[in-house]
DNA sequence: ATCTTACTTTAGAAAGC
DNA sequence: GCTTTAAAAAGTAAGAT
């Protein structure tokens, strides 16, 4: 049997939503792989697919690195709304190469036009990239169950992706689990989007407690060379008075009273939270 | 006896070398023999040993007051000295306690300093963001904590900073990388122009 | 199976929650 | 009371390799 894994195409099972439009179900057979009877076609790239797992049941050819792309792309779109597909981990999303990847893209390009060397390669590539690949599909579930819960918009799930990414490159996750590095650099990602999202949220979306989210957010922070600036009170404001359902009048109020108190200097030591409910 | 610092009103500038406190001195230390910490949790009433939750006997000194990690491999560690001196004292309370417990011991131990812990107060409200945007090494997340980290590689300690101008320094080996690093850190301040 | 982490316990200060 | 910083001791647990 031949095939070969096919990177961040599937992931838990039980995160996949009911069906992925476009890929029609195939026929009942078992994955190679993990047995899983939920095999997919893919009739862009004319194979079929282990919807579990991503290994590919049968290739019929004619891949090509732009084929590639436009796969990318449709995928991607699909993602968007499914939450499925995990394209934003890929290459194109500068995810990979930037930190010093296994080599995944250079692979996939090479597979087209190097038939041989890409079966000489598949060991290796199985070898040295299940375990990461692995850790990266689940991470990524992870992900986006803890995005849908809290509602966060796709550009930061794909920054909490790539810092997720170097913090496995690095060897971060050693020591820490998964999930906790996972609402750290969803945490780290919201910061630099400045969009509010406090700890306790994160935490509690990810079931992992406030003070290890802390922890592990400060810890790949500073291995990585990431340093935020603190949430500036003002983000918190609309998110407050949205929910406290105060009029854009007192918003706009309490917007000018943090100015002034920044002015004053009287904020530091004290969390943004705080001071934006004060104002 | 005063807590130290008396309300001195908070000085624009600072002047002059604050004074330093040692809160806490940790050391480790040993001596060539095994415990039966059994036997000394049964004689000694100021101890407290349960293996299930941790492998070593918690030995508790009013006379110098300090909290010894007594291990069966003969190996301590002593925390809550106010001042190096105090450990060594402890120490010997300790092995003369152990022995009193019947418990062979001969030889003094070798005592290691390991960290010291020490406050002072700069005497000058700190602006912590603006500490945390210019210097390099500190990390301020006043969400989980209200002081600001700054760490230093030479001597290699670390300060946590609190917006009223008090500040602890810990990772010390001796209480000169205490001062060295106290006045490493009014340097750096100085060269932001916060203090 | 081994290596790497981290957690457990101890004390102390700082200041906000 | 909790949170943060550092450090040692000797166990356990979990993870990666």
């Amino acid at each position: 049997m031949k095939a070969k894994r096919v990177k961040h195409r599937a992931k838990a099972k039980t995160a996949w939503p009911k069906k992925a439009p476009g890929l029609i179900a195939g026929a009942v057979e078992k994955c190679p792989d993990c047995s899983s009877t939920d095999i997919k076609n893919d009739p862009k790239r004319a194979e079929r697919f282990c919807n579990g797992c991503g290994m590919v049941i049968e290739e019929k050819q004619i891949d090509t690195t732009q084929e590639w792309r436009a796969f990318d792309y449709e995928q991607k779109q699909k993602r968007d709304r499914t939450g499925s597909f995990l394209t934003y981990t890929r290459h194109d999303k500068g995810l990979s190469t930037s930190i010093g990847d296994q080599g995944f893209s250079d692979l996939y390009k090479l597979t087209p036009s190097k038939r041989a060397s890409f079966y000489r390669l598949k060991r290796w590539h199985r070898q040295v990239s299940t375990a990461t690949e692995r850790n990266l599909r689940y991470a990524l579930s992870e992900l986006d169950r803890i995005s849908s819960a809290i509602g966060l918009p796709k550009n930061i799930r794909e920054t909490t992706a790539l810092i997720y990414r170097k913090a496995v490159t690095k060897g971060l996750v050693r020591g820490r689990s998964m999930e906790s590095v996972v609402a750290a650099a969803l945490y780290a990602a919201c910061r630099k989007h400045n969009v509010p999202r406090t700890l306790d949220e994160i935490a509690e979306a990810s079931n992992v407690k406030k003070r290890e989210v802390g922890r592990t957010y400060r810890f790949i922070t500073r291995e990585l060379g990431i340093k935020l600036l603190p949430t500036s009170p003002v983000d918190y404001i609309s998110r407050f008075a949205s929910e406290l359902k105060l009029s854009p009048k007192v918003q706009e109020k309490a917007i000018e009273i943090l100015n002034k108190a920044n002015k004053k200097d009287l904020v530091s030591g004290r969390g943004p939270t705080g001071v934006a409910a004060a104002a | 006896m005063a807590k130290k610092a008396k309300p001195v009103s908070k000085k624009r500038k600072l002047i002059g070398k604050p004074k330093v406190r040692i809160e806490n001195v940790v050391a480790s230390a040993s001596v060539d023999a095994e415990f039966d910490l059994d036997k000394i949790a049964a004689t000694l009433p100021n101890a407290e040993y349960e293996p299930e939750q941790f492998p070593g006997l918690v030995l508790r000194l009013v006379d110098p007051k300090a909290a010894i990690l007594v291990f069966s491999s003969g190996k301590m560690v002593c925390t809550g000295a106010k001042e190096p001196k105090i450990i060594k004292l402890a120490i010997e309370k300790t092995l003369k306690q152990i022995r009193t417990a019947g418990v062979k011991v001969r030889g003094p131990a070798k005592i290691t300093i390991q960290n010291i812990v020490a406050s002072s107060d700069l005497g000058v409200e700190l602006n912590l963001d603006k500490i945390s945007f210019s210097l390099e090494n500190a990390e301020f997340e006043p969400e989980q904590f209200p002081g600001l980290v700054f760490r230093i590689a030479e001597p290699k300690v670390v300060f946590l900073l609190f917006r009223s101008g008090k500040i602890v320094c810990t990772g010390g080996k001796k209480p000169s990388d205490v001062d060295k690093g106290v006045a490493r850190l009014i340097q750096e301040l100085k060269k932001i122009k916060v203090v």
